[in-house]
DNA sequence: AATGTCCAATACTTATTTTGTATCATTGTG
DNA sequence: CACAATGATACAAAATAAGTATTGGACATT
């Protein structure tokens, strides 16, 4: 027996229901009905009555069904609990400086941050921002940080990382813009447009931008009209037509009116053919603590 | 997090040592490595100590892990406990035949059966003796008993069957047989011989026996001088010389004395071509009940 | 200091277990 | 009686755990 049995166990007996139970658990329905038939196996006994008639549509718990639903909560209750008060031990007053790019903290990923210290509130969890990616992977290498936030790939031999978000290159356009009715926008199609950038000393990802439009056959040397120092602006000029701007689909631009956010596809041909920018979480290779792997796994989900 | 870990954890706690908790718990040593490694990285904190001097020859606990101690050895108790209980409830007087061939209740297995008893006392288990392997096969079909203890193969296509215990086929010798001082005795050696024989319609497996001279390529037909009906004659006749007579391994003959057992080998070029004689539990396909299976998952260990 | 022993960690492969996809069988409903 | 709902099965795929061989670090001994 495994505590996934009992946690499996647990919610269909809380649901009444199989299929709505697998969709919570976010597993298929017929590992629900295998790993009950082991656990029955198991203590030799059925939990649910498997009588021809369903009157009610939904399983009932036999009587031995019903105790061990009780023992089943109390045990996960209790491994819970002491995973807690392990960590409340252990993580005391340990402090994590955590490190985000600049643009970072205008990304969703702001409020998975918010998360951590609620579920690790022993953690003293510093929050150290840096201009760029490349930044932040600087001052893990000097270990000024312990853990940070960047735009992959890294770019030393000593850092390992593991992404958490998944993201893409989009342009922003203005409301009037012949391509603002489009689904995605060919990189090439942009080729004769002019730019506003992010100043880049802040930009996490003026490189990759530039390779993108490299293999795509075009510079925008010459086509970049202004440089700014915050997404606002950004959004702004492009509002009133200064030019368009490249962003990633992480950044929250909910607030800002009267511009469209369209992918870019790198080939004309194939729809799929997005420009990945992602989020990941780096951290120095010889410091992998159980804290970072913790934290890492939690900013996963 | 799974009870697995938890049932690691307190084993190397306990003894203080990976690789002697690995014995005790049939695992490889690297296998609590790792394991112990994905709790701590999930729970954020390290549970044991692994400060470069280790002074006292056996791994210390943090104070988070003291405390992880505590709480895993509460869970799987009340793991225990749970499993326990659901039995008792759910199996209150449900009554289960078992089935054994007359023979069996000389061999090893019957501490085995003892111990079903202790584990599952509310089953009401009611043990029946049958002359041989072949009568609880037939009492399976007629539906007289639940589960039985046979000598493999099924005879019936509506029998399943899990082997509990590997044997093989033996020839006991008097002490002072020219047989008597070699490890292994090729079949073909015995074509010679005279034997006694348990009663047919006792023996568990006197066809496999016939089969396998006649694949050596002699008969024992005029040959067997003469038949018994139970093992403690057969020993005592094979003492004094009247002939030699083939055992199963699993037999205990711990309290004949003056007579040696030998395996037999099949080819006697090949000392592994043993000739298997096993126990199985064989149950009616159509009704493997929770209880059936945990029933033969409880034997096997 | 050099050497040997003990013990957990690592790298890599294999085996097992769990999960998913597709399909079925049964039951209750319109 | 056809149809929808729901849990069970069979089989393929993926994820996870376990095993084998080896390493590296800490003590102990010479």
């Amino acid at each position: 027996m495994e505590l996934r049995h009992l946690r499996y166990f647990v919610e269909i007996a809380e649901q009444g229901h199989y299929g709505k139970a697998a969709k919570t658990l976010y597993v298929s329905q017929p590992t629900l009905s295998q790993q009950i038939q082991s656990l029955e196996n198991e203590i030799g006994v059925e939990l649910f009555l498997r009588s021809k008639r369903q009157i009610a549509r939904k399983v009932e718990l036999t009587e031995a069904g019903e105790e061990f639903l009780i023992s089943a909560k109390k045990i996960l209750d209790l491994s819970q609990k002491a995973i807690e008060q392990a960590r409340k031990t252990g993580l005391h007053k340990q402090v994590l400086r955590f490190g985000a790019y600049k643009l970072a903290l205008r990304e969703r990923i702001v409020e998975t941050i918010k998360l951590l210290t609620i579920h690790f509130p022993d953690v003293d969890i510093k929050l150290v921002e840096l201009p760029t990616s490349a930044d932040i992977q600087t001052a893990l290498m000097d270990e000024t940080i312990d853990l940070g936030l960047i735009v992959p790939p890294v770019k030393h031999n000593d850092l390992s990382s593991k992404m958490i978000k998944k993201g893409h290159l989009c342009v922003i356009l203005p409301q009037n813009h012949f391509l603002a009715n489009v689904d995605v926008v060919p990189l090439i199609a942009l080729k004769e447009e002019k730019w506003v950038e992010l100043n880049a000393q802040i930009h996490p990802f003026f490189d990759e931008i530039e390779q993108a439009c490299r293999q795509a056959g075009f510079s925008r040397k010459n086509h970049i009209v202004q440089e700014v120092s915050s997404l606002e602006l950004l959004a702004s000029l492009v509002n009133v037509g200064i030019g368009i701007a490249f962003v990633s689909s992480l950044y929250d631009l909910s607030r800002e009116t009267n511009i469209v956010v369209k992918p870019i596809i790198q080939s004309e041909n194939d729809p799929l053919s997005i420009i990945e920018i992602n989020n990941a979480l780096a951290y120095k290779t010889g410091k992998n603590t159980p804290l970072i792997q913790a934290l890492i796994g939690f900013l996963q989900n």
